[in-house]
DNA sequence: TTGTATGCGTTATCAG
DNA sequence: CTGATAACGCATACAA
């Protein structure tokens, strides 16, 4: 008992038709008869029959689905990034296809590669903290391959591009910082190469300026694979606190550096707001309930997943030329809480 | 310049040979000449041909993509999950096509037709908290389709199941709550159509019984979405709470419910442990985290992914008869931290 | 060792 | 109104 699919074929032997008339028939074809479109409808019907879509997809050159690349599923960020992905492309019948990179550069360019030989129609990515050598999409993307950045995008690719303001969310979450009195405020960032740590590094630069705040590099440490090892996190804050003048706060800028912060200060049993102050770019779901309250820089994941499938199936379907590109930025959201608030009191 | 993708028979013109000779000596086939192997090889890898693999699901019956149902992606548990499925699937060459239920049955339908109507090759499933009705898996099952259940499986058919042991998780947390000097349990659990909640409430009420505490439906509160939204949750503890003679803990048995049945007593200002008591499932990465720290039943989520898909494939390349199907039970970790720790100090 | 023909399931083109 | 045929890209049985 082989598991066997019903074909139009068999739709045709069964009911004396030949497999074209069938197939006009299902499609509601203006050239048959409506007695023959009843009777094929009804059998079809009858026996369950589905269009098996991989021949469809060898007949038009499409498959219908989309491939979607992150470096981990299991982080807040990113499952609610493709849950906004998945929304739109239900609506609009795309399948979705994941593949993480794991942060590896090599995962990265295999996976690509997979996906992208025909068995998808277009490409949602946020590279790995790792990339720098974009041969791999660049390829792609000369060939006419529709692609769309979001989150962690690359400037040398002329393609749609989606990414919230993380200038703005860095600045603010720094300026809230000061506004709370600290004065020496270190970053714990991600890794170098991916624009979003360049962005919120920039914002947390132009903060300290605009309030006359001097900038320190001893202030910054990288963290090669965004915070997702404890280890590393670790390393990066036995230095910052153990500088000749000590930071008395710090912005966490990306989900998986504030929970290992967090882990580790209070490990430490380094009291926030107290001892020192805090604040993190965060998207998880449980954030309020920390105490003392964590004040979160949230980023609309969601949103930006819905946005980044609305233009890579324009792309697709040709709405409008592949050359006008767009690139969108969506406002982050400052949540403030007790936890940073000395001077002023908010919420 | 749009994209077009190179075939077997551009490198068989490009080279003066026949398609299948290429397509064999790509395939490294015996019966081609090392030097013709040479030169096709090189010419392909030099144009970057990629094989179709649209193409390939169409001659062999088999897409080489498995497809996973779950209601959410952006819950901690079916993100660590999917995660699982991912490693395993991606090691053994199969791509993962996913799709949320949201908790509707409807919409689960839906899903599990599109998937299966041969983009698929197997289905991984954790059915929708309204699920009653099995027709659309049945029928699939009936016909041979290679389907695996996990987590929230179905008693009705017969196939791979991989769960936790939700009895005991449920069963340690109570008699935790029970040792710590607790009296009057109530339960907040999920939809009644639930494996998991049946078998979570079997172990609250065995743990009740084996120390003599009367078990009262009353203090029995459900949630059909599995307190996905946080009104439910509201309702369900309202009522609690304004029992005659009022629970001094709770056990809510599920990820949500846990998150949300702690943003209720922060509203209200009920403290955890000294007004009431507190355990719940969670597999959100933050949980040591809170204040006072919540004791968890944490769920072993990646291996249950990796397990699935293990059996998964094994069904699809019919590494053993259908008919033998497993049930495979993985042990729950139970998390004590301060908050539920008034007679017994642990950890 | 290589080439020719066929089929996977569907639709489009052309004929009748 | 309906049917035969070709084509999508690939692999393979069969011929040479």
């Amino acid at each position: 008992m082989k598991f066997e699919a019903v074909t139009i074929k068999d739709i045709a032997k069964a009911l004396g038709l030949s497999t074209s008339t069938v197939s006009r028939a299902l499609r509601d074809s203006y050239e048959i008869s409506p007695e023959t479109k009843k009777l094929v409808l009804e059998y079809s019907e009858k026996i369950n029959y589905r269009p098996n879509p991989i021949a469809l997809s060898l007949k038009e050159k499409r498959s219908r689905s989309i491939g979607i690349i992150v470096c981990e599923i299991a982080n807040s960020f990113f499952s609610q990034t493709i849950n906004g992905i998945e929304s739109i492309a239900y609506d609009m019948g795309y399948n979705v296809i994941i593949a993480q990179s794991h942060e590896s550069y090599n995962r990265e360019v295999l996976n690509v590669q997979y996906l992208a030989s025909r068995s998808i129609d277009g490409l949602l990515v946020s590279v790995s903290s790792e990339t720098q050598d974009l041969a791999h999409l660049k390829n792609l993307h000369e060939r006419g391959f529709p692609i769309v950045f979001f989150d962690r995008i690359v400037d040398e690719m002329e393609t749609h591009k989606v990414i919230v303001d993380n200038f703005k969310g860095a600045y603010d979450a720094t300026e809230h910082l000061i506004n709370s009195g600290y004065k020496h405020i270190a970053a714990l960032a991600g890794s170098e190469y991916l624009s979003i740590t360049k962005e919120r590094l920039n914002g947390y630069r132009k903060a300290l300026e605009d309030h006359s705040i001097p900038y320190d590099e001893k202030y910054i440490q990288h963290c090669l694979h965004g915070g997702m090892l404890y280890p590393e996190v670790e390393n990066a804050l036995n230095h910052l606190l153990g500088l000749p003048i000590k930071p008395d706060a710090i912005i966490a800028s990306a989900d998986k550096l504030t929970t290992n912060c967090m882990r580790y200060l209070k490990k430490r049993k380094i009291s926030v707001p107290d001892e020192l102050g805090l604040i993190g770019f965060s998207n998880l779901d449980l954030t309020d309930l920390l105490s003392p309250s964590l004040s979160v820089v949230r980023q609309p994941a969601f949103e930006m997943g819905q946005l980044s499938t609305e233009l890579l199936i324009q792309l697709i379907e040709s709405k409008r030329p592949v050359k006008d590109f767009e690139r969108r930025i969506l406002p982050p959201q400052l949540l403030i809480r007790e936890s940073t608030v000395k001077s002023i009191p908010v919420d």
